[in-house]
DNA sequence: TCGTGATCATAA
DNA sequence: TTATGATCACGA
């Protein structure tokens, strides 16, 4: 399935809205979890299937042809965003000619497929229904907001102060863990430009900013 | 082992 | 109720 244009895309993704998972999981012979304590990302993972994304675990686009990024985002009844969204990993060496304009980060949000489930938790996964989904690319406001978030990360990195970096570090994009539990280090600059151990961080949107995204689509 | 897909569990 | 820090599965 390739996409000549990203309408094309848009028009397959909005032909699965108003199905639930299971509806398009017995379609495709595929067997929908009870639960996500351990497939956390199945219900990602299955709409990339359903829309031909084969980007796999590169970190580029999930329609590379296209530059577009596919994200599923869990929302309430009301389209409130139920969580961050993550968005890449956070650079912490070889930062020498790093930029705002060819990090991965940005190229993944310049052009977004966002794809709302109606995900409220009392709803079993099977009955979880597809929203609307929308082609979205950050205002030049919000690029502006992104790239400074990003910057505020990357010179703290740079400057080995990792360890002082949480959650609440970034305006619209926050840097928290992303790995598979906490003893996985990797290696970052230390406050003497040494090399240290520390956890792999990820970008995550806040929900308080794709709350802002959703709310302009509807 | 790392980056992808994310959500979970609990502290605040 | 919300946000942070922790965690799970898979493919390359």
């Amino acid at each position: 399935m390739a996409y000549k244009t990203p309408q094309q895309l848009l028009d397959k993704a909005q032909s699965l809205a108003g199905f639930t998972l299971g509806e398009l999981a017995s379609k495709y012979q595929a067997d929908v979890p009870t639960h996500l304590l351990r497939e956390k990302g199945w219900i990602g993972q299955f709409i990339e299937y359903l829309l031909g994304a084969k980007s796999g675990s590169l970190a580029q686009p999930d329609f590379p042809e296209l530059g577009i990024e596919l994200k599923t985002i869990p929302i309430d009844r009301y389209g409130r965003p139920l969580e961050s969204t993550y968005v890449s990993v956070v650079p912490l060496n070889n930062l020498a000619g790093l930029s705002w304009h060819n990090s991965v980060v940005r190229h993944k949000l310049l052009h977004v497929l966002w794809l709302p489930i109606i995900a409220e938790k009392e709803i079993p996964i099977e009955q979880r229904q597809i929203a609307m989904p929308f082609l979205w690319h950050p205002s030049q406001q919000q690029e502006q907001l992104l790239q400074q978030d990003f910057e505020d990360v990357i010179e703290t990195v740079a400057m080995g102060k990792i360890d002082q970096i949480d959650a609440r570090f970034g305006e619209l994009m926050q840097v928290r863990p992303k790995a598979a539990n906490s003893k996985a280090l990797t290696e970052a600059i230390g406050p003497d430009g040494e090399t240290i151990l520390t956890l792999p961080r990820g970008f995550y949107l806040r929900p308080q900013f794709t709350r802002s995204i959703l709310d302009e689509q509807f």
